[in-house]
DNA sequence: GGCTTTACGGACCGGTCGGTAGGCTATATA
DNA sequence: TATATAGCCTACCGACCGGTCCGTAAAGCC
C-alpha cells in the first residue's frame, strides 16, 4: 500500500456508477480510472479485467441487498426495507434491472448469478407469509413485486426528464404508498388473518 | 429501388433484435447489416447514422404499443392486450425497458419520447376506470402494474437460464394470473361495484 | 441514347476499445 | 543496506468503432 491503499474500493464505487448508467458495454476501464484521476492500467493491476471487475461489483451488490433485506421474517418488512435501500441508492436498483436484461447475454463462467440468493430469501419469506401459495405462485408474487418497485426507482431520472419536476414529486409520493399497500394486499391474507 | 427494396425495413427488424438483446452501445452498425449479408455502408446509406437508425426502431416501437393497446375504453383490457403483446413480442418490451433505464443518458434532441402518448393513454384509461384517483396516484397505478409486467416478460431469458425450464414453466403460468387479478384489483374498485 | 437516382461495396479515416510489456518509485522486510 | 513488492506509469498492440469518400451497377426518366 505505497500510495492510496483504499484505491480497489474507489474504483469498484467508480465503476458501480458508471455500470448502472450506462451498462456494461457503454462503460469503459479508462472512464472508470480516470474518475478517480488514474489511467486504466492502475485499474487492470488491480482487477485484471474488466470482466473481473464487473463481478466483483456484482459480488458487492450482492452482499448489500442481502443486507438490506435484515433478518426480519417478516415479508412486508423485507420489501420495505429494500425499497428504504433502492430509493437510497438508485445505482443498486439500476444494476438489478440491467442484470435482469442482460444476464443471460453474458458468459457468467460456473459462480452462481449474485440474484439467486435474494430471489429465493424472498420467496421463501412468501411462502411462510402464505402457506397456501405454490413454489411458483410464491416466486410469481414476489417477482411482480421487485419488478414494479425497480422500474419505478430505475426510471426516476428519465422521467424527470420527460414529466417534469413536479409530476414527478407526485409520483415520488404516490408510487411508494402503492408498493406498500400492495405488498400488504400479496402477502397478507388467507390463513394468517392479520390485524393492521 | 434496383435491387432490394425492402431493406430498410428487414434493418429495422434486425436492429429492433439486437437493441433489444444487447442495447444500444452494444450493438454495432456493422453487426447488424451482417444479418442481412450487407455491409454497415448499406446501413448507412439508408439511414445516416447510428442514432436515426436506432430513433426509427423506437418509432416503429411507438406505434406497435400503441396499436396493442386497442381502442377499448377499458384498461384492465388495454394491460390484457399488451401484456399479450409484449408476451409474443419480448424485443418490443426489452426495448422499453432499456428506454426506462437510458433514456436519460442520450441526448434525445427534440422529438417527444415514443413512450410518452403510451403512458398517457394509461393514465387517462386509469383515471376514467378510478375518477377518485388523482393524476399522480393513477400515475403511479399505471407505472406499478406496467413495470411488474415488463420486468416478467424480460426476464424470460435470465430466469430460463438460471431457474430452468421447469421452474419456469411454472411462473409462465402464473404470472400472467397475477398480473391479470391485480389489473382488476388496481382498477376496478370504488365509484364502480364490482362483479366477479 | 444520355442523365439522374437508388443501392450498394471497397478502401480508408481518426479515434477508442481491452489488454500486454516493461519501467519507475515508494514502502516493507531482511 | 539489499531486496522484494505494491502501486502506478508510458508506450504500445491488434481489433473494432462510427463515419466519409468514391466507385459502380442497375433501373427510371427524357
Amino acid at each position: 500500500m505505497t500510495q492510496n491503499s483504499d484505491t480497489p474500493a474507489r474504483l469498484i464505487d467508480a465503476a458501480t456508477r458508471q455500470f448502472a448508467a450506462r451498462g456494461y458495454p457503454g462503460v469503459s476501464i479508462a472512464s472508470v480510472a480516470q474518475e478517480l484521476g488514474l489511467t486504466k492500467q492502475a485499474l487492470l493491476h488491480h482487477f485484471g479485467t474488466k470482466d473481473r471487475l464487473y463481478e466483483t461489483v456484482l459480488d458487492r451488490l450482492g452482499d448489500r441487498i442481502m443486507a438490506a433485506l435484515g433478518d426480519t421474517g417478516d415479508i412486508v418488512k423485507a420489501f420495505d426495507h429494500f425499497l428504504d435501500h433502492a430509493g437510497a441508492n438508485p445505482d443498486d436498483a439500476a444494476l438489478i434491472a440491467r442484470e435482469l436484461l442482460d444476464h443471460d447475454a453474458r458468459a457468467e463462467t460456473g459462480r452462481q448469478w449474485f440474484l439467486i440468493p435474494f430471489l429465493n430469501r424472498l420467496t421463501a419469506l412468501a411462502r411462510s407469509a402464505r402457506p397456501d401459495f405454490t413454489d411458483a405462485e410464491a416466486l410469481a408474487e414476489v417477482y411482480a413485486h421487485l419488478g414494479a418497485l425497480l422500474t419505478y426507482v430505475v426510471s426516476g431520472p428519465t422521467l424527470r426528464g420527460v414529466y417534469g419536476k413536479k409530476v414527478l414529486r407526485g409520483l415520488d409520493e404516490a408510487l411508494p404508498k402503492v408498493l406498500r399497500k400492495q405488498a400488504k394486499r400479496r402477502f397478507l391474507a388467507k390463513k394468517t388473518a392479520r390485524k393492521v
